[in-house]
DNA sequence: GTGAAAGCGCTAACAA
DNA sequence: TTGTTAGCGCTTTCAC
């Protein structure tokens, strides 16, 4: 078995209470008594046992983060400023992935809940009242998400869309096309939103283009709607979306930008690396991750403190390659189409 | 605070032994009582401190992974793999990504291994003695490596090497260039092995272009050695690499596969969907993660049962568009190179 | 400043 | 089949 406190405290000749103390509260301890102890427990190779110290703290260490697919290379990103944020305080995270299934959420909240000190939801897409019942039973910090009074750290996709919109008006575009993600995510309404407001304020025709999955395959199947569409550009829920898009649109043989303007959100590695490169609303998500982390550190360590529990971080529209409409509006979207069929 | 074991106990009228009974060995207790019980505990809401359980039990119901970089593509499929599969069992993961640092990874299998009853351990970089060290301080199951009769999933390189080279030397290529992946990498090994292999079986020239990192902006930095060799194509550590080559050869105007053809490893979804499609090894990776958590419970629940600890799995050659004949050997790379500064 | 004792929530002997 | 007892490794009163 492994070396426990009791061991150390005979090793060294004290009490394991003092064992203790000297680890957990060392400026309590007398300075002698406590290098000895270090130095032995150090010497046995002594690691405390933190379920064991889990029962009597009622703190484990450990930190839950659930999210919806990790396949989505927006989420490891955000799981990277997590871990390490949360290595620099001594917690280990544990990972669930709900592999888009909102009701698995809930149930992981569950059985995750006793394990840890609190849990990060990031982009979760489970209803209010679920995420309520979920913050009552355990800490919890949203990512890509608000709720009530419940801490969270999101984005200013308002501001992103208003970016996106005067970027494609500025270029002369006056229809443009939404590929919204799942209905489940907060992150397709408040898009949607934000474009709605910057369209009317640039006095473009917004097309809502449906509900698709947030991933490369929605993206092409989102493509039909847009070939009938009228829209001169494309905002897609999100990057890989776009890239479905733009990868089948090729196929058809329309050429982005030429034939049609696309743009994406969240700056994934991928977005710079195809060709054409996409333009895309960047978002911090590895700060995302770690604002997270210290937030919920902040709420465990000290509740009542002088915390702000609402996060929002700034977007930024990076244009890579888009055009105005000039190339192809005399064009009309069938015509497109047919030629691809050719 | 939450329910406790006790609390079912009185609900039900019984004592805590036999609520704990009811629920971990059910068949050992009265039908009706168990009912009873069962129905009072879920009434309750009640859930079992793992912790507390795990202190006699001396199991924690965690497993532990440990891997290079999630922003790799290659390791969320794993992780997602590994994920499914260890939920099916009641487990939960805590993943440690150690960004590519060889050294951080025994400090995290130490703080990890006493909250685990087990740790897998993916491509891990670090060296076959600290392995054996990580492997004494807690059941390890490695994976994208071989160590010893430590417990181990891989994929056979040497067979998805001699599928690349005689694809590659079919077409006429008898150059191949090789962009190595990190020194501390047992997979970069190993494909060289099978490559050197491979190329001497089909009397190709093997040229060996350095170490690079496993990532996108490795492969971009291998291009320069790439256009001052002569070879006709390159196969690259990875997928990512191969991406990073792709992309700056276009800016350079090399065009792939007419001048140059290019193989990657690992088939990540990036690979079908730029253009050109990247010829690339696929590799099992969910199911890699799945088979390394059934061998990671079958080693904690019967360690000395009939079981096989070595596995390797196959792989397969997906030949798409980033290899082509080599029509081009005639001509020299350095003019290439210069043709691409025109 | 340090030790003795109690107990966190649970399971595993041992009795009954 | 069920209850009683003890104790996993640790922290934390409460004495001294």
């Amino acid at each position: 078995m492994a070396v426990t406190i009791r061991d150390v405290a005979k090793a060294a000749g004290v009490s394991p209470s003092t064992v203790s103390r000297a680890l957990s509260t060392p400026d309590i301890v007398d300075a002698a008594t406590r290098e000895r102890v270090l130095r032995v427990a150090d010497h046995l190779g002594y690691q405390p046992n933190r379920a064991a110290r889990g029962l009597i703290t009622g703190r484990t260490g450990n930190i839950g983060l659930i999210l919806p697919d990790l396949a989505n290379p927006f989420f490891p990103s955000v799981v990277k400023g997590i871990q390490s944020q949360a290595h620099e305080s001594d917690y280990q995270v544990f990972v669930a992935d709900t592999d888009e299934d909102p009701y698995a959420e809930l149930g992981l909240v569950r059985s995750l809940a006793k394990q840890v000190d609190g849990i990060i939801l990031c982009s979760p897409r489970m209803k209010s009242s679920e995420l309520r019942e979920a913050a009552g039973l355990t800490p919890v910090v949203l990512v890509n998400r608000k709720a009530g009074s419940i801490p969270s750290v999101s984005v200013d996709n308002a501001d992103g869309m208003r970016q996106v919109v005067e970027h494609l008006a500025g270029l002369g575009h006056r229809q443009i096309g939404f590929i919204a993600g799942p209905r489940s995510s907060w992150s397709t309404k408040e898009r949607l939103r934000g474009l709605v407001t910057a369209c009317d304020a640039s006095n473009v025709e917004l097309v809502e283009l449906g509900n698709f999955a947030p991933t490369f395959e929605g993206g092409a199947e989102a493509a039909e709607g847009v070939l009938i569409s009228r829209v001169t550009a494309v905002v897609a829920y999100n990057d890989l979306v776009a890239l479905g898009l733009l990868n089948t649109m090729r196929q058809r043989g329309v050429d982005v930008p030429g034939d049609l303007s696309v743009v994406g959100i969240d700056n994934i590695q991928m977005s710079r690396v195809v060709h054409p490169a996409l333009t895309t609303v960047s978002i911090p998500k590895e700060r995302a991750g770690r604002r997270s982390v210290d937030l919920l550190i902040q709420l465990l360590t000290d509740p009542s403190g002088p915390t702000k529990f609402i996060h929002e971080l700034p977007t930024e529209l990076l244009v890579r390659q888009t055009t105005g409409p000039a190339a192809h509006q005399k064009q009309h979207p069938s015509a497109r189409r047919q030629s691809a069929h050719q």
